[in-house]
DNA sequence: TGACAATGTCACCGTTCGGTGACTATTATT
DNA sequence: AATAATAGTCACCGAACGGTGACATTGTCA
């Protein structure tokens, strides 16, 4: 495109990586096939990002790949901060497992971060670790309770993950329908059973 | 290699893909880089697997990438048997987890089945489904139990497939170390008390 | 011994990839 | 109006990929 507009070129190519990652997957991510997607010619993307690695990095600085710590709380700060501990988990859960199966871009980053690390699934890790303990800072109990609460948090959110990663190319986990919406059902109220059973703890 | 033993031939390449995946993971496994690998002309491969696909699935058939039922019930069939709920669970938590730790093959198929279908995940899954259905036939009760325990597993397998096939490459989840024994350590008694706990829901 | 199939080797094809140097066309500065 | 900087175009390179046809070598069986 000849427009000669250096912002708007820019803009087209991180576009262009988003577009890529969403219809092709992180495989078909190149040089060539982002030029291509863009309507642009590849040489530009060595002059205004230094290269792909550069060009991705910018794109993962516009991104929200994950839930903010409002999104997790439900919207509203205050009022999320009243409700009890049960309450408070299984909220975060249910707004994380609905955060990231809304983000389709996050999910096939998250299988990404399983092969390879790069600017992308790095700025992916730092955002969702140092979020996830800004959260437990806001809300959890730092102590007084004879759970390793982090780690059950970690198992059951890893759980989360990892059925939705995989419910893009396979439908059935240990006898649940990923596929269907009754399948996401039973593991939303699994959730919040465990969940629940955990409280009980102290 | 001019052995002229067909047989032989085949097993180089079969082992091929198993070192390939190994050392440098499913996105290096191209045809050249197989035939390379066993040091034989890639057009064996056509010839003998009708290509790629066809040397893979010969692969999948030779491997044990998933826990046995024997495994994940501890070695001891009749012995697992007599177990109550609550022992049987945290047992094939337990030999779960170190299964899947101790295949970083099987790690690699994961994290392949995250990008795409083919006949190694297919092999995979379907050795997975079936065997996590029969194991619950065996040894979990059909019913009368308010908790939907099948759910409740494969959030609790979920997270730790996820944990095992991330801690590959990124160290950190949910604040704990997964580079370290210390880490897994919480990871495992964070499981035991989680599976405590649902026991008690009856 | 001769014919033939099986095993393995080699050279080559077209395509795509990441990457670069040389070019044209437009805009801004003096 | 002349000059320099900027935006974009184009052609090309070497390497690696998947795939194929023609050939050489060895064993087997009539």
């Amino acid at each position: 495109m000849a427009d000669r507009d250096r912002e708007a070129t820019r803009k087209r190519l991180i576009g262009a990586v988003g577009q890529l990652l969403a219809e092709k997957g992180f495989t078909q991510l190149g040089i060539n096939a982002v030029a291509r997607q863009a309507g642009v010619d590849k040489v530009l993307i060595y002059r205004y990002f230094n290269g792909l690695p550069g060009l991705i990095q910018a794109f993962g600085q516009e991104s929200d790949f994950w839930p903010t710590i409002e999104e997790l709380a439900g919207g509203d700060i205050d009022a999320f901060r009243q409700l009890g501990l049960r309450d408070k988990l299984i909220g975060m859960g249910h707004n994380f497992l609905r955060g990231i199966r809304n983000r389709p871009l996050t999910q096939e980053v998250m299988a990404w971060e399983m092969v390879e690390r790069n600017d992308l699934t790095e700025e992916l890790e730092i955002v969702r670790e140092t979020r996830m303990l800004r959260f437990a800072e806001l809300f959890l109990p730092a102590e007084g309770l004879k759970a390793d609460l982090m780690a059950i948090i970690a198992v059951i959110g890893a759980g989360i993950s990892y059925l939705i990663c995989r419910s893009r190319r396979v439908r059935w986990y240990n006898g649940v329908d990923l596929a269907s919406e009754e399948g996401w059902k039973r593991i939303e109220t699994a959730l919040e059973q465990t969940i629940d059973a955990v409280i009980g703890l102290g």
